[in-house]
RNA sequence: GGGCGGUUAGCUCAGUUGGUAGAGCAAUGCCCUUACAAGGCAUGGGUCACAAGUUCGAGUCUUGUACCGCCCACCA
């Protein structure tokens, strides 16, 4: 082996060989009969044209330890991949390539813009499944899907129409979220509302017929932070219990600008202390004002086109959604084909210079911005399918309520409840192109007819081939593909034996930030559109683990124009500084970050980053991922579990070297016997893999790191390999000491393998195969091997307090060649005082490995009466460890070291003491825990006694 | 405005039912000792944000305050 890990040379194997020899499919896929109980997850399924981040990283580290875990478990586990078509994103990149080339997506048209994406797809969208690779997860490839495969879109159409049939997805006109450069509704959730500075402008609108107000005044004040709406205003409201405004309501404002009429109305959303308490209605371009026009059957007043530019004329609507002809739908000529902002500008300016403009105050506002296009959103009005959430919600809070589905950490269920139970219609149509094209075909007349395809729509509707249907040019929100990921990618709507087998699904992994896009409108989709054979709602999965952001070390969020992104395959393949430079720099938003992000990467990783190989990698995202809170990436962590592996497999070599072409006592004869040592450390294993296993149930990720860290680094390691090499060093001892020491070595270090394979799949498969046979282990792979778990009665309790014993020695010797500089080489005579008949017995039995480990000359044990020469002192309980002084030992260092222990000791004796003297404390805390306290204060009383006695001596010298 | 989370060693974080505060990294000292210098041995370092309460006893439970972060809603 390789004096160091070199996680490259093993790491590129095995996955192949994996793949290749079918360890990721189903257990039941090759034996029908024997296979555990099944255990189903399902990726979320990245952006098919996307590539690995962080997030991907953290996110599949999570889901492969524990599918890996739950197969070595003998479970018949299942973990299915795909890709998401990502309606907007992959459009927007492609549309970007072309507008490089000077073309747009109308220059092609819709079938050759699709061949487009469709080329894009094939050319980049196995990065990500090849990166996925690199990670080491464990997915069955063989049945990767694609939401626009053939499959996943019969299912898309066969859950719209149902849906549709079931009177849960409808067509209207309405306010929708539009977003003015893509051209298209977006859902509420894509809207981000952001804390911008902007004004508040206070306007006079004009009193029509001589009216005034109870102070003479002939116009209204109304505030607007939007002015160039006033375009579209329909009435000015006021509170209806505002005395001030209770002899205008009813009578009408002329509108500035526009001179057009509107009433004066009494609503309660007018907050009368805020303000004038009166209020511009704009019905169509504003989401509170809608609720008020419909109130009041206002006319909704268009005046925005899709560029939420300015009309030429108003387009006027009735809330039936009816064309309404009645009103002036007369504009402004000025303003025709402005964009929003000049017009607010010129209408401001308009106002000012009729004198109708009475202040502009600094006004902090959220201002609605696309999660995509990033650019202001508009309420426009316009026909959308919506889907009907509310019944749909009501059966997806149950399913929480009642525990058929619970969430990991479970505070996620209060952000889950508040959301469901205010949820509004989702808008799920989209003036894209790419994407699931709405089953939904149209008459001359408009009217609309939803089916599978056209052939079942003219059947079912008698329509023949005289009359012409046109299929609605929307497509689908990506989301609503993705809702039906745990069904649709196991054959839904036929009955498979896969969709029988492993659906519900048990656990989904992901980050909180898609919980509403994603979780929660799984469970109203599935649950709706899945059922048992009992008709009951099939849940789409029954644990949702949610993890945090990954984050960079400063905890600021990784993102492209920050230059703060880290590729978690630099990390693992290393990357110099100059390539990492480059890559952080090219292709920004804004290529005057560059310098900055120059420098910051420059100062940050001087020397690029290392090549830390992909188990590193992944035991710091486990490490890291304790349970509802994001995790700030530190470079240090992978480092030191780099460091980790190589103490692996350094470990492995010296147990090689002992074990190598030796009877390991392997081939089933007894003739061996286990030291303390060795039944020691069979102890702590069991303790161990207890911890571990409870861990990795509950999805403590982080605390399995650490249990397994501590276990190989600590005790194995630090320990064990430790007292068992004066056993191999010894002449004296016998072939079957060194058989059954040589047989603990390999086992403990076979089993630590298992235990840290889905954690670590690398590094353990390679190096399971080099000892599987020493160890007597069978298989072919490590991954299909038993996960190791505690057997209680390996517990040996006198193996431990032996080895306890032993550990206090070594730990108090080392102290005082260190506190005394006592040279490493130069063995020294210890005298044990004051000891008991067990303590004799163990060091009887431990004589020799004492000497060993910490270089011991002679150990003389001291009878009642008999005295050590004058000695340095360490205290081990009752018994005295002393070093003899002479020649090595400095008088006063001793004194001062005797000092500063006695005095610690002392003063946890006051501590306790105070305690002790509350009457309280001693009547009502349980016995033991007095008792406790009264053994460790009459113990550290004896102790201060011998210090005490000891610098007396010493001083007396 | 409503809700959730956080505040523990210089940094990043654990801390299970209340019972003497833990890890990794960093720091310091000594060691190239035949698995490993990506290492070994040892050491130092904490008023557990603040305040009050419950309790014999609070990092842990209750209430309040401060600061940080997130989610949702929003007064034009």
């Amino acid at each position: 082996m390789e004096k160091t890990y070199q996680p490259h040379t093993i790491e590129r194997q095995w996955y192949q060989t994996w793949e290749e020899r079918g360890y990721f499919t189903p257990a039941s896929t090759s034996n029908p009969d024997g296979a555990g109980k099944p255990y189903c997850m399902m990726i979320p399924p990245p952006n098919v044209t996307g590539s690995l981040h962080m997030g991907h990283g953290f996110n599949n580290t999570v889901m492969d330890t524990i599918i890996r875990y739950r197969r070595m478990k003998g479970d018949d586990t299942l973990w299915q991949m795909g890709t998401d078509h990502a309606g907007i994103a992959t459009q927007m990149v492609v549309e970007r390539q072309l507008a490089l080339q000077g073309v747009s997506r109308h220059d092609l048209g819709r079938e050759k813009f699709l061949d487009k994406v469709w080329e894009w797809k094939e050319q980049s969208g196995g990065t990500i499944t090849r990166q996925i690779r690199r990670l080491g997860s464990s997915v069955d490839w063989s049945r990767e899907r694609f939401t626009m495969d053939d499959g996943l879109s019969t299912a898309v159409q066969e859950a719209f129409v149902r849906l549709h049939e079931d009177g849960l997805i409808y067509r209207g006109k309405r306010l929708v979220n539009w977003d003015p450069k893509l051209h298209t509704a977006i859902s509420d959730l894509e809207v981000e509302n952001h804390d911008e500075k902007g004004f508040m402008w206070n306007l006079r609108y004009p009193l029509a017929n001589g009216a005034t107000t109870a102070d003479g005044k002939n116009y209204l004040i109304v505030a607007t932070t939007r002015p160039e709406t006033m375009l579209g205003d329909s009435a000015v409201a006021v509170n209806p219990n505002d005395e001030r405004y209770q002899s205008l309501i009813g009578k009408f404002i002329l509108l500035p600008l526009v001179n057009r009429l509107i009433p004066i109305i009494a609503d309660d959303y007018v907050d009368r202390d805020f303000g004038t308490g009166c209020v511009k209605i704009t019905p169509a371009h504003d989401f509170n004002d809608y609720e008020v026009g419909k109130r009041h059957n206002l006319p909704l007043i268009n005046v925005l086109d899709k560029n939420a530019a300015i009309l030429a004329t108003a387009h006027i609507f009735n809330f039936d959604g009816s064309l309404n002809t009645t009103e002036n739908n007369s504009l402004p000529a000025a303003y025709a084909s402005l964009d929003r902002y000049e017009a607010r500008k010129q209408i401001v300016a308009a106002l000012e210079a009729a004198g109708l403009l009475e202040k502009i105050d600094d006004h902090a506002l959220k201002v609605p911005r696309g999660d995509r296009s990033g650019v202001v959103i508009e309420p426009w009005l316009t026909d959308q399918w919506y889907v009907s959430t509310k019944p749909l919600a009501e059966p997806a809070i149950a399913a929480v309520e009642d525990g058929r589905i619970q969430f990991v950490p479970k505070q996620y269920e209060n952000m889950y409840f508040s959301w469901m139970r205010d949820i509004q219609d989702w808008c799920i149509s989209r003036q894209l192109w790419w994407g699931h094209r709405i089953p939904a075909w149209y008459d001359a007349s408009g009217k609309v007819y939803v089916g599978r395809n056209e052939a079942e729509v003219r059947s079912k509707h008698n329509l023949g081939a005289d009359i012409t249907l046109n299929q609605d040019e929307d497509v689908l929100d990506t989301w609503f593909s993705s809702g039906l990921w745990t069904f649709s990618t196991l054959g839904w709507p036929e009955q498979t034996e896969f969709l029988k087998k492993f659906h519900p699904t048990d656990l989904l992994v992901t980050g909180f930030d898609i919980i509403f896009f994603w979780v929660a409108r799984m469970i109203m989709l599935t649950m709706h559109l899945v059922k048992h054979e009992d008709g009951t709602p099939q849940i789409p999965f029954k644990t949702v683990y949610v993890h945090g952001l990954v984050r960079d070390n400063q905890g600021q969020k990784m993102s492209k124009s920050k230059g703060n992104v880290l590729d978690p395959l630099d990390i693992v393949d290393g990357i110099d500084l100059e390539t990492l430079v480059q890559k952080r720099i090219t292709g920004l938003m804004n290529p005057k970050d560059a310098p900055k992000i120059e420098k910051q990467t420059r100062k940050e990783f001087p020397e690029g980053i290392q090549a830390y190989g992909t188990d590193a990698l992944r035991f710091t995202f486990c490490s890291l991922a304790s349970t509802g809170r994001d995790i700030k990436f530190d470079m240090g962590r992978v480092e030191g579990y780099r460091n980790f592996c190589n103490k692996i497999w350094n470990a492995t070599r010296f147990v090689l070297q002992q074990c190598e072409d030796q009877d390991c006592a392997q081939d089933g004869a007894t003739d061996y016997e286990l030291s303390i040592s060795d039944r020691w450390i069979i102890s702590k294993l069991q303790l161990a893999e207890k911890a571990i296993n409870e861990h990795l149930d509950t999805y403590r990720l982080d605390l399995a790191a650490q249990v397994l860290y501590a276990f190989v680094w600590d005790e194995y390691c630090s320990w064990y390999l430790e007292l068992s090499k004066p056993i191999f060093w010894d002449p004296t001892a016998t072939d079957s000491q060194k058989k059954g020491t040589r047989r603990t070595l390999i086992r403990v270090l076979e089993t630590i393998l298992r235990l840290s394979h889905p954690l670590m799949p690398f590094i353990t498969e390679e190096i399971w195969q080099k000892i599987k046979s020493l160890a007597g282990a069978t298989g072919e792979t490590i991954m299909l091997t038993r996960y190791p778990e505690a057997n209680e009665k390996k517990i040996d309790p006198v193996a431990i307090a032996d080895v306890e014993w032993l550990q206090t020695i070594i730990v108090n010797v080392r102290k005082i060649r260190d506190d005394f500089k006592i040279e490493q080489k130069k063995t020294i005579d210890v005298f044990i005082k004051n000891g008991s008949t067990v303590d004799f017995e163990r060091l009887q039995l431990n004589d020799r490995l004492l000497k060993k480990l910490v270089g011991l000359n002679e150990i003389h044990w001291l009878n009642k009466g008999e005295e050590a020469p004058m000695s340095a002192t360490a205290l081990a309980g009752q018994m005295e460890i002393l070093v003899p002084m002479a020649g090595l030992i400095d008088k006063d260092a001793e004194i001062a070291r005797l000092t500063k222990e006695s005095a610690k000791l002392e003063q946890d004796i006051i501590k306790t003491e105070t305690k002790l003297s509350n009457v309280a404390f001693v009547e009502k805390a349980p016995a033991e825990v007095v008792a406790n306290e009264q053994a460790r204060i009459a113990e550290h009383k004896i102790s201060v006694e011998k210090l005490r006695e000891q610098i007396q001596k010493i001083n007396a010298l």
